[in-house]
DNA sequence: CGAATTGTTGATCTTGATCAACCCTTGTGG
DNA sequence: CCACAAGGGTTGATCAAGATCAACAATTCG
């Protein structure tokens, strides 16, 4: 898959919304019990709410952002290109998702950042994350716990590339993606879910072609797993999917915070009581 | 490769030795500027230091553990085991380099590290590293940089499998594992490096078959840009090696703290004033 | 409605997998 | 010191998953 031309910013703010401040301590709060002061301290971030177009880059590679970015709704993805125009996406950002949470400072960006579809990025300062941060243990463990679910993600595409065949990569990134977007509160009536991936960008995820997606996601329609049409996916056999693409949900159960004794829960505001995927 | 027998800890400890605690604070300080209070507190954490033998397990899937473990000296991996056998290397852990050090908690690991040679490991209390994170904001940030680069390598590595052939894929890695071990001076007089991967590793790492693999250093062996033997490798033309590989050390980069604006050196406790890679 | 993007299918080719020997090195015990 | 075993490395022959090339159909969108 080539690379041709990517629409970049072109600036357009929309005035200053509680919800992006919101969105994140909504998610922070998945990774790790948080006080009620450390809860509003969140919410009262200071947040830039943006639109972003589909394709258009919000991220640049070698850039170096004074911002962390909140994905509030929408769905983004990050990736690299090669030399000869070739593009690996390395993961996706989800409504709640941040781009780069654990960066103290200012750090040189490695890859790119990009909206799947039109979407809402809110914008906080790396200062103003860094302070909370360090004046906050409970927040900063957050977004500690929420960069290793990252890298645990990574891990399990690594798995995923290096040693599963088309079906089961595809799979795979299936069940991945429908679990993630159902922990947010993504699913629709129906069950379906938004799953704006072209063939092509499903090719450039799994290092595969597009006629070779095209012909695996036969197979799984075919098999009575899968229902994927116009950017709708709805997975038909739980089960079975996850059984063929080698998927154990575990990995993504780090937001999950553990019990703390016998304390009441109604000390924190810590979203449910139940443990939850991401 | 399937993975047969696997040795496991024996539990034999090593009386408590500095060289733990000075080997982590020697890394971090390559990632953040440390004040020399900071720098003390690092050296003085209670690290408790353990031989581990070659091929033995000393992070175990699917259990957490109170400890952070710190390299020494010596070369481990990380890797996920797929039910019918086969062994995925996800990373590789190398003198000075923590594992999990982002863990403000126990967690459960997703995968296993091994020793892939006799190797010296530190382990440090949790609870310590993470009250030191607490109280000292550039010793937090260290870390969180540290693990920052842990993904960003990782992100390579999907590239990797992702989109290049055989031959890159392992000039690619050559290249990492040159680097970074030079970076924290494991390079022998003679330049070549201790390299303690089997052909049956390097495939495991690459998702490539070991026939394959041996095929691809025959290549790079009569291209005269390598010389490997004996667990010994030796780089003979960085230049073409890289330029085949698609190699860009920048994304191993993120150790090098900016320079502070005209302040003194000498305030702290900063490795070399020089911008160095990993 | 027409243009562009996305999806679908067939034919053919290639990279890397698989299967099967065999060699070389290292280490161990008699 | 030699014999042998075992692990790791090397090579050849054959096979298959997925790539490539080339049309064309279906959607989407202005």
């Amino acid at each position: 898959m080539q690379m041709n031309k990517m629409q970049f910013l072109t600036s357009g703010f929309t005035s200053s919304e509680p919800s992006g401040a919101s969105a994140l301590a909504t998610k922070l709060a998945l990774f790790h019990r948080l006080s009620a002061e450390e809860h509003s301290a969140l919410q009262s971030l200071s947040c830039r709410v943006r639109k972003v177009d589909a394709e258009q880059v919000f991220v640049q590679d070698g850039t170096s952002e004074n911002h962390v970015f909140v994905i509030i709704q929408g769905f983004a993805y990050r990736y690299k290109l090669l030399d000869d125009g070739r593009r690996q996406i390395l993961g996706f950002v989800l409504p709640g998702d941040l781009c780069d949470t654990d960066a103290g400072k200012s750090v040189r960006h490695d890859h790119f950042v990009a909206a799947m579809q039109e979407s809402e990025v809110g914008m906080i300062a790396v200062a103003d994350l860094a302070a909370l941060r360090a004046k906050y243990p409970n927040i900063n463990k957050a977004c500690s716990l929420a960069a290793m679910l990252e890298r645990s993600i990574l891990r399990q595409w690594v798995m995923n590339v290096g040693q599963r065949n088309a079906v089961q990569r595809i799979s795979h990134l299936l069940c991945e993606i429908s679990i993630r977007l159902k922990a947010v509160g993504q699913e629709n009536a129906d069950g379906s879910i938004n799953f704006p991936l072209t063939q092509a960008a499903l090719a450039d995820t799994m290092g595969l072609t597009t006629v070779h997606v095209n012909r695996s996601l036969k197979q799984l329609r075919k098999d009575g797993l899968i229902a994927l049409r116009s950017h709708r996916l709805t997975i038909l056999d739980y089960g079975r999917l996850a059984d063929l693409a080698g998927f154990d949900e575990d990995y993504l159960q780090l937001m999950c915070y553990p019990a703390v004794g016998a304390q009441a829960r109604n000390d924190s505001y810590g979203a449910d009581s139940k443990c939850q995927a991401l």
